[in-house]
DNA sequence: TACCAATGTAGACGCTTGTATACTCGAGGG
DNA sequence: CCCTCGAGTATACAAGCGTCTACATTGGTA
């Protein structure tokens, strides 16, 4: 991950900043880095660090929203993405598409490419969740926001998509707020496993979202529940 | 939140852990206090600290460990507490007791005693929730053992008080990770919440949870779902 | 009684840290 | 051409840190 090039931005500044996320990244959280330890990282004085941040804690959000500016597109479009690969496929695949299948089928694929897309962008990840927990009250609050943000994303994204048809929009947004904090959290435990875990990890993930979406289905009006249970090839008018 | 004062244990360790604690608390992380700040905290000498730990991440295994095993039973006990004064109200309560509504009403109060003991040791769940995302692989791993040993915990009392019938070990198993890493994070929210602000918590996070039981419900044999479906006053035997 | 181990204290060391003050350099505008 | 200003550097200092070595006190035990 690095910070974002402007041309505006003194290139003394992009340096700490990027030193700063290595450095955060791993090993300390940001609030305890050192100043003096940040400019040998950089390769540069001391001093330097004054001309542009009063203290850690303005370095610290300075790179957050850097770092939230650069993800925020990229992961609305992991989400389009995933949706029309499911279209696709289900043009080609038999039988009709029902809401139930290709709801499932979203989620799974989004889920695989988030995991994908923290795999390339592991320190912003890290140090996001980190500092969401972290010791600066500062940082943590615009972390928070952040997610936030990411969080309001999603509700337009499913609504855009239709991945949760009837469900009122307080609750979609409730989902989408516990579906980022969980899957940011999970997605340390992703950065730091072997490629076998990865796939198990990516599964239960996938699971865990997809009961949550279920079972909002499942307590809203009951009917799309019902509508949910009408498989493809199972189908009963009343169960046992 | 105290630290076990067994006799075995010297009172300069004691102290120090205390010391800890608070300071970790309220404002850093257990890896970043300083071996002097803590003598200072707890009225030692900063030699004092050497006669029982190696390094701030020993102090900090010392207390994790300390601190999970005062509260793992109370953990347990909210859940059997909840089931019986669930089980107490709808003895009086009319009408049959459904699987649903008991199943839901006993979540909303486990829920509903876990805030409150969570307000009572804050600093246990402070400490913990940043821990596991700290500094500190030792401390991160060691936090993870004990969450693992809380939701294990929470698997054998899903089973014993019957609270997803049907439902493959497995399944719970994930399930109870899930919850307990969510409502672990919560409680940080709660905590630094308003009175007012804290019951809206309490909902969501019930809500929540229940999606989440409610989804593996209906995604599982979807006989149970059947179940859960109908309801005292309204059923029918096929929907819309 | 004498010893020993555990616990706590005292003082000193070499280093690193954050910060203040003063200097250098190059680009842009009057 | 000179002046200014943003950006980076040099030097210095007091304070805090972790750690070392040596000493004091205590309680149990041989």
């Amino acid at each position: 991950m690095n910070i974002s090039a402007r041309s505006d931005t003194a290139q003394g500044k992009r340096l700490l900043m990027v030193a700063a996320l290595k450095l955060a990244a791993d090993s300390r959280s940001v609030t305890s880095l050192g100043l003096r330890e940040l400019a040998r990282e950089a390769g540069l004085n001391p001093n330097t660090f004054y001309r542009h941040f009063k203290n850690i804690d303005e370095l610290g959000l300075a790179i957050v929203e850097d770092v939230a500016g650069q993800l925020r597109q990229p992961l609305r479009a992991l989400r389009y993405q995933a949706a029309a690969s499911v279209s696709e496929a289900s043009e080609v695949a038999p039988g009709g598409t029902l809401h139930f299948e290709r709801g499932r089928r979203v989620n799974e694929e989004t889920v695989r490419l988030f995991f994908n897309f923290v795999a390339e962008h592991p320190a912003a990840f890290i140090i996001g969740v980190r500092e969401l927990h972290g010791a600066s009250p500062a940082l943590r609050q615009a972390v928070r926001e952040v997610m936030k943000g990411f969080s309001e994303d999603m509700v337009e994204d499913i609504g855009k998509l239709a991945l949760l048809p009837g469900i009122d929009h307080d609750t979609v947004s409730e989902l989408a707020t516990a579906v980022t904090r969980q899957m940011f959290q999970m997605s340390l435990d992703y950065i730091e496993a072997t490629s076998d875990q990865r796939e198990v990890i990516i599964d239960r993930a996938a699971r865990q979202m997809f009961m949550l979406f279920a079972g909002a289905m499942a307590l809203k009006g009951l009917q799309p529940l019902q509508a949910m249970i009408s498989q493809p090839k199972i189908r009963k008018s009343s169960g046992a």
